[in-house]
DNA sequence: TGATTATGTAAGCAGGCGCTTACAATCGCT
DNA sequence: AGCGATTGTAAGCGCCTGCTTACATAATCA
């Protein structure tokens, strides 16, 4: 048979390889979600053979899990924890144009029902996010009204970013933000204020 | 349930064998979500020979469109439009819905993933919902807000039902509704009176 | 009745899945 | 160099999936 011709990755590298494989299957598993995910899909991405990612990783599960865990570090440490909502918000708005890579928050939104991502969005994300949400009410069920602001920007990724619904899924951010954030200084609006405040 | 024989099921009766495979579907898709249920789970859920299933359905997708549509019909009828986001509401916000019909939002929002079943999902949605939500606001992005507001109903489903989050989790359903009527009153609030700009 | 049709059943097919195995190639070390 | 350990590969196993087929039984009606 023909010669391949040189290769320019390490032919015996297990970082790389491992690392290839993770990154792979992070973008994958946002693109399509756990299930819908095979793991010789991953493989072939990564131009690794199947059965190493069953060496490094033991199954597609902990693959899952370490992929969850390795992005969403990268989502909480990569800024201060007060611009987390606002990353987030811009990731799940955005418009998409962007057929490259998809946020590794969509992952989570398409895999909800896995018990480890249902955990990051619920504690990691969604605890960060309440936090300053509840900050813009000061009435005793503020945590409450957050945590419907919340549920509300995780239901306009899923039906954009997963359902990709029209006309959600092309509507321009800025109508949707707009539209929204008028619906939620009602529902977050302070006794003590009746001007709401403007934020960025 | 297969109880003592007492009035067993006609063994030739093809209207009471359909019955029983929608009513299994129903309650399994709401349970575990398309692709995490078999249409050998719905056969023997109905206690019912699985090819009778293809023989009456055609297939697994053509049976969760009509399991969709048979929910929504029984959720919507007879109802004014201005009482839709309510009615919605309550049986999405009752931990137990009414005994024999399951919410269809519940099995819509654990089947947002599989792409034949978001192929269903956003004809059912575009078709009976949106539509008639769409008549509660007179702007031109009717069919936006709409959008909007189904969206804000998945994510707080997710929330409260499956990622279990505290304090949405455990809130009571009418403190839940009155402050979301209230935002959603707002969203798709009639004869808008700020300037209808239009964005090119 | 007996033929025709409607309904129910058992078995299996083709394909995809996660995962394993047996082995070859390459590296690190003395 | 020699040799064990590490890394890469091809093949395939067993299971599950949606769906189909060949056939048995029961209802219908001339």
């Amino acid at each position: 048979m023909g010669e391949e011709p040189e290769v320019p990755r390490r032919r015996h590298d297990s970082a790389a390889t491992r690392a290839a494989l993770l990154q792979a299957a992070s973008e994958l598993f946002a693109e399509r979600g756990f299930d819908q995910t095979t793991v010789r899909d991953v493989a072939a991405h990564a131009e690794v053979n199947q059965a190493l990612l069953f060496r490094y990783f033991g199954s597609k599960q902990e693959l899952f899990a370490e992929v969850l865990n390795r992005d969403s570090r990268q989502l909480l440490e990569g800024a201060p924890a007060e611009e987390l909502p606002g990353r987030i918000l811009k990731g799940l708005l955005s418009d998409r144009g962007d057929p490259g890579g998809e946020h590794p928050f969509t992952a989570m939104l398409r895999s909800f029902s896995d018990e480890r991502a249902a955990r990051v969005l619920r504690e990691e994300l969604g605890g960060s996010y309440v936090e300053r949400l509840a900050e813009l009410s000061d009435s005793d069920d503020a945590m409450l009204r957050a945590d419907l602001v919340l549920a509300w920007f995780f239901g306009v990724g899923m039906v954009r970013s997963v359902l990709r619904k029209q006309p959600l899924a092309d509507a321009p951010a800025d109508a949707l933000s707009e539209h929204m954030m008028r619906a939620i200084s009602v529902l977050l609006e302070r006794s003590d204020s009746s001007t709401p405040e403007e934020d960025s």
